[in-house]
DNA sequence: ATTGTTAGTTTACATCTGTAACCTGGAACA
DNA sequence: TGTTCCAGGTTACAGATGTAAACTAACAAT
């Protein structure tokens, strides 16, 4: 699996990308099948984000044989880090506690995602700095509003 | 403040609202010269970005005389909420949790932040699943690849 | 009144995205 | 051995986005 750092997966493509995840290796058949059962989209319209992704390095094409296989090239777990990274950075940095509040207040977590969140939790508290600065303007260190 | 989230903020549109925000509210002045300070723009592009961002509601320009003065419709942390949500929207429920965990992991959090957040894990701890299903694929009801 | 300066408005334009039609070469079938 | 079908490839096309030039209306200084 290579970086999913410099590959950018728009939204669509993302879709496409979730189904080849979940199936690990399809042929375009079959996320055809899948994309227009779960989006209706045309078979052009996966055809096209299927080339997409392949030019971008995010999936690959295998086999020999005419009905050739589908595989990711980018993993799952990384590209989603990737995207919250990118989110992240563009958001203030003294927003990202409470963004991460309200995200985990709306995600449906199972008992060991929590135990790891606390764990981790645990750990950064040892060494959390009183509070985190502002970084969307120079000069200005804090935001105002705060609710 | 009205509902961030029937409005997409742009990734340059977005650098503008980060201004504004921090600012409270400014003239067309100080954010091109915050803009061109910031991400080297030249006036124009911060101009259109910022009828953009009227048109769509995010920023309103009020005042009588001409340097009008621009100031949010929208709010930050809702902005943010709105977007997180979007993000994880779009990506396969069993993994939120390590990509939660991984933002956590990366971003700078205050002590309050991670009170706040072990404040809500506990509580959400009581009633957690066992474990989250995967959303990805109708009838699948689980990733393979687990790493 | 005339002119220059700046705030605000329109227009531009290449690229990216979402969505899809159309074309082509080989495999399956008649 | 000509016809059909389909996987794969090419082209299309409107709307969004990043980035900015050009134009116009107000105000200030002569």
């Amino acid at each position: 699996m290579i970086d999913a750092k410099n590959v950018t997966i728009t939204d669509s493509e993302w879709e496409v990308m979730r189904a080849i995840w979940t199936m690990g290796q399809a042929t375009s058949r079959e996320l055809i099948d899948a994309m227009h059962e779960l989006k209706g989209w045309s078979d052009s319209t996966t055809k096209t984000l299927l080339h997409r992704l392949i030019k971008k390095n995010a999936v690959e094409q295998t086999g020999d044989s005419r009905p050739y296989t589908f595989k990711p090239v980018v993993g799952e777990k990384e590209s989603m880090s990737a995207a919250a990274d990118d989110l992240f950075d563009h958001m203030c940095a003294m927003r990202a506690g409470s963004t991460i509040a309200q995200v985990i207040k709306t995600r449906e977590l199972s008992k060991s995602d929590i135990a790891e969140l606390q764990q981790i939790l645990a750990e950064k508290a040892k060494d959390a700095p009183e509070m985190v600065q502002c970084n969307c303007l120079p000069g200005k260190m804090t935001c105002e509003e705060d609710s």
